[in-house]
DNA sequence: TGAATATCTGAAAGGATTTTCAGTAATTAA
DNA sequence: TTAATTACTGAAAATCCTTTCAGATATTCA
């Protein structure tokens, strides 16, 4: 991801009531304000398991996985053709899936089957790719 | 299995040839279901841009700064101030999220507020929270 | 039984991301 | 006008993630 766009200095500023606001001297005003709605802010550790739950959506791999799961349960070397990736490769990204719960897996024989296991990823997924859909 | 949500416009795929499986013995079973799915496996492109857009918010800082955003707009220093990181940071971070349409901005004598753009990642927010919520 | 297959694993390589640092520019205050 | 404040930026440092590689184990097949 390149993010080169370059912030509009040009801007006409506006009339504001920026009083309500400085940050200096050190933010008597605002702190007041702060404090306010400060007990509704993620917490570090609630942002940190949210983050966490995100990111496993944020790897286009584990979601092809997730979107091939969807239609069938499927065994890791099959995934693996399915998808054009090594053997190795979808068995580390399904640890990371199985270990969060999203898949399940079932052994039979030498192979190992996966699923979803948790169906609300799907949801999300549905929901983030129409709103894809729609601001393209 | 087909968890019978209307996802089949997500799945724009054409990756999944059957010839390219190469379990041995290939599963008479799967394969056949493969085929039937095999046109609707998640496309490597859109897998790429939903993975981008689950990464925005797959950072902490990243999420403490939108659920600020979410309660009133706010100036980079206060953001700073709030959510305890520097304010290079905290600019390096508003950066992505403005690229990516999440935030707007207006700038008022020197001090540039932020607000929520986009108010779709609200309803994705709340739905991990919650999600995370009843799981723990 | 021995060979082939399927999967998993830790470590290292190779990338990607986030923060810090140092500097710049714009605006305001003294 | 000069100093202080606010915010932005590129580059480097520090972290974090993903894949590859080189085995290891278990199962099936001939």
């Amino acid at each position: 991801m390149n993010y080169n766009l370059p912030l509009d200095r040009n801007f006409v500023g506006s009339e504001a009531k920026i009083e309500d606001l400085k940050c200096h001297p050190p933010h008597p005003i605002e702190t007041e304000h702060l404090e306010k709605f400060s007990g509704q802010i993620l917490s570090s550790e609630k942002a940190q398991r949210m983050a966490e739950f995100f990111s496993l959506l944020g790897d286009s791999n584990r979601l092809r996985i997730l979107s091939v799961l969807a239609r069938q349960e499927l065994c890791v070397c099959d995934l693996a053709a399915t998808l054009d990736m090594s053997e190795s490769a979808v068995s580390h990204q399904l640890r990371t899936l199985r270990v969060m719960r999203l898949v399940s897996y079932e052994k039979k024989g030498r192979k190992v089957f996966y699923r979803l296991q948790d169906h609300h990823v799907l949801k999300l997924y549905q929901s983030v790719a129409e709103h894809l859909d729609e601001t393209d």
